[in-house]
DNA sequence: TGCACGTTTGCTACCGGTAGCAAAACAAAT
DNA sequence: ATTTGTTTTGCTACCGGTAGCAAACGTGCA
């Protein structure tokens, strides 16, 4: 049985189909007795309007494409759920797409925009700049943002956690309580740099004690990723040469490290090696973990991102204070 | 600067815009030169066919709605992941859609159904059975499916992994190492009784062992949830009145048991307390945890999906076998 | 040269709404 | 009863495609 339209109503109901759109059209100008007519043809029919002929006739589909291809990383699951959330607060859907070996940014980029989405939300995603150069979507495209990391390209905005006031923060910490001899682990080479975590890092400890960063690199932003990393580390370097802290790029990386650090060296945490994450994800709470890690302001920056989609903020970068929030393992 | 149509790119190509269509139509009646010519001007143009208007004439979207209201499981993330990629591998886009105390199942199924979803999915959602007579979207809606859960709706398939079948399993495994004392814990109400996981853990107890399980609830499936539930229950029971294996609903509520029993109560695991989980979650992995859980068919349940999604299978109720994974919690 | 046949192109009608103008209906004022 | 003003209703045109028929075109063969 195909799905009634507002001409099948308007036909039961004895009125023109505009009657019946009326009725469903808030604040239309309709008397009482039509609308309650067309209202009752139309419970009759079952009769619901169609979100795709509005869409194409308004030419705005209140659809927002979110590009993830970090699934790895336990605190996208609850930004995303904070992310749709707010969307589905302003009447807006999320159109969630995962980018991957067999699906790129630029598939998914132009599938986006012909399917006419309101805006294109790049949610830490490790896109290269060049993309830029292939999504010349310049006519008519869809306004696009970048969401917890920074943005080098012309014309997208980033949404993201202010990287130098955040290091600046943790290696105040780290100074306090006595470290001398920091590292620090990266994740994917192209995502890396758009943190600016490490960047930052390197330069805290230079300018504040002239002390060189040991730096280690995991291949993805994965736990596995980063015990492999650490496992690395560890056994190529003599206990005593070893760094006293360890800071990484996110949570994941560090509770990798952390768990081959306790559990293939035996090494006590924070004694032997202090460890630092960032994202504050939900396991560095445990005390299995007791993880000292940033926490992103992911409500200001999911807010904002809203505001610029809709327009009530001007679209143009902007950085967000986290918070430091201090465990047992620094 | 609005975008190119059909239309435009037929004048720039001196054309009519059926031609033009027929040029991005794969397999359409088109002269080597009039194609070339076209995509040349669509080129110049910067044209992308509006697959807006195209889904309003086809009457599909490939689009697929996934309703999700547990995204404190941190299980959800990977098998999101899987969700969205094999769709798209299929050509389908999934619309994320965030259930809670402000959007309800209700509202998300009548505001899917709106766009013309093609499918609408349930994931692992706790919506209850009344919500059928409510979503009378029967003429003309979409299929709906219930993933990761079994379905009492009638006309809505599940596609699950065998509860019985894996709590035998589980049962018989925590046999042989010698529990005797069983608990289990529950997380929300509604949820639960749709997972079928007490159910068959209470009637294994009882006709194996003659033994009653002891039965605790968490609040919501989370770690903090699973947390508080242990810390009531051991808090209340003497030592030697404890059970000595708590089976989990949930691999985020045994997280939270676990933390709890060893920190709080300065109980080991397995040797006071053994633990069991359910999802084989990533931290269940770590050494941290050494959870043992039982692995759902995640790869076997998105493709049954998908194959009742795209009509290639029959849609009705199947269940899947998973795998008990045994590490050092039990 | 004429005819039949297959291919290419253009056409009308349609998908289910929205926008905004014009006609119709109603109410109040003279 | 007539005029004026306001509300309600119906209308045409349009959003950007698709479906399938009909005309135009080219080609091979008698």
């Amino acid at each position: 049985m195909k799905r009634a339209t507002a001409q099948n109503v308007a036909m039961e109901a004895g009125v023109s189909k505009w009657t019946v759109i009326r009725a469903f059209t808030p604040g239309a100008s309709i008397t009482e007795a039509s609308k309650a007519k067309v209202l009752e043809a139309a419970e009759r029919l079952n009769y619901r309007p169609n979100l795709l002929a509005r869409s194409l006739a308004t030419n705005s589909t209140h659809q927002v494409a979110v590009l993830v291809d970090d699934f790895a990383n336990p605190h996208k699951l609850p930004f995303l759920e904070k992310l749709t959330a707010s969307l589905q607060a302003e009447g807006l859907v999320t159109m969630l797409i995962n980018i991957n070996q067999h699906y790129s940014h630029v598939h998914a980029i132009l599938n986006a925009d012909q399917r006419q989405v309101d805006a294109i939300v790049l949610f830490g995603t490790a896109f290269r700049d060049e993309m830029l150069t292939d999504h010349k979507l310049g006519r008519g495209g869809p306004p696009m943002f970048v969401l917890a990391r920074d943005s080098q390209i012309e014309g997208v905005p980033a949404i993201s956690c202010d990287a130098v006031v955040a290091i600046a923060e943790i290696g105040k910490h780290l100074l306090e309580r006595g470290y001398r001899r920091p590292g620090f682990m990266a994740g994917a080479r192209t995502l890396s740099t758009a943190l600016g975590r490490r960047r930052n890092f390197k330069e805290f400890w230079r300018t504040t004690l002239g002390v060189e960063l040991v730096e280690m690199s995991a291949e993805r932003y994965s736990a596995e990723a980063g015990a492999q990393a650490a496992r690395d580390y560890l056994s190529q370097v003599a206990p005593e040469d070893r760094i006293d802290v360890l800071m990484c790029e996110n949570d994941a990386l560090a509770f990798g490290a952390m768990d081959v650090a306790r559990s293939e060296f035996g090494l006590r945490v924070p004694d032997d090696l202090a460890i630092v994450g960032f994202d504050n994800a939900a396991p560095a709470a445990s005390p299995a973990y007791g993880l000292t890690t940033y926490e992103q302001p992911t409500d200001q920056m999911v807010k904002a991102a809203i505001d610029m989609i809709l327009e009530r903020a001007p679209r143009e970068t902007v950085n967000f204070q986290g918070k430091l929030v201090v465990r047992d393992s620094a």
